[in-house]
DNA sequence: AGGACGCCCTGTTCGC
DNA sequence: TGCGAACAGGGCGTCC
């Protein structure tokens, strides 16, 4: 489910379970999916080191090492984070598993192997090398006007790539636009300052509400779109009947009453 | 520049 | 009920 909301869930999980320990072992399960690193470089860059603070850009969740260098988890489309006691415990899935000093044990867990974890030097270098853009929840309303005012494609796709603005994925750019009125192929460069205004301000509302709910669907405002994306949903506003529509290999539900071109 | 497509992987849902 | 196809909240490289 990971886009900002779920990941940024997954980062105060985090702080609130697996902060100031000392990690005594690692374990890669699936050493496909680390980047850059090997389960033996995973190993030596944790062991006896521990998570002093973390960080979020866009859906890529940071843990910084008291060493120096920070561990990056990315989620692909399946993953989440869980905190236990018992080693029986472990959840199916999981791809790496830390043991911290009492006992505990944390674990990255991605299904469909899609995420993956690599070792930074710095934040600033995981953003450049996937080339992110800035963090949809730190970009000022000027600085999103201007970005999203020269784009000349779909306002869906804009908000999906994670060049121009990073964190939002396919359930959250739905959601945004929706909330503001606005078709997911509108051309965003056409729009009025005030239309992109309007936009800015319920894609901030979105995310914080959804923090909110700790992403999860059934906790969302009544309202939101995101229940109710599926063949024969309604519009939680207007009662019509959900369309769809693709863009890449992705599905839009947008309510073809309330949102215009 | 912007968007479509195939691909990565695997579990679930859909349609016949 | 059974089976294969299509799909799922991500991202990358390639092509037009």
């Amino acid at each position: 489910m990971p886009e900002l909301p779920d990941v940024e869930t997954f980062r105060r999980y985090a702080n609130a379970t697996s902060l100031h320990q000392r990690i005594e072992h690692t374990r890669m399960e699936s050493p496909e999916l680390l980047k850059g690193t090997s389960p033996q470089g995973l190993g030596r860059a944790l062991k006896g080191r521990t998570f002093a603070s973390s960080r979020r850009h866009g859906k890529y969740l940071l843990l910084a090492l008291d060493s120096g260098g920070w561990l990056v988890m990315h989620f692909g489309m399946s993953g989440e984070l869980k905190y236990f006691q018992d080693r029986r415990d472990t959840p199916d899935y999981t791809r790496l598993l830390i043991r911290f000093g009492n006992g505990r044990l944390l674990a990255y867990i991605a299904p469909r192997k899609l995420g993956g974890i690599s070792l930074v030097d710095t934040p600033q270098e995981l953003i450049e090398g996937r080339d992110l853009g800035p963090d949809a929840l730190e970009l000022g309303e000027k600085e999103f006007i201007e970005l999203a005012g020269r784009h000349h494609g779909g306002a869906k796709s804009w908000f999906m790539d994670q060049k121009n603005i990073a964190g939002i994925g396919n359930i959250y750019s739905d959601e945004i636009l929706f909330q503001a009125g606005i078709h997911p192929k509108a051309v965003l460069g056409n729009m009025e300052e005030a239309d992109l205004r309007r936009l800015y301000k319920k894609m901030r509302s979105v995310l914080r509400r959804a923090i909110s709910a700790h992403a999860d669907p059934e906790r969302m405002p009544a309202g939101f779109l995101l229940p109710h994306r599926r063949q024969g949903g309604r519009c939680p506003k207007c009662g019509s009947t959900l369309a769809k529509s693709r863009t890449g290999a992705r599905t839009a539900w947008y309510c073809p009453a309330c949102q215009k071109h």
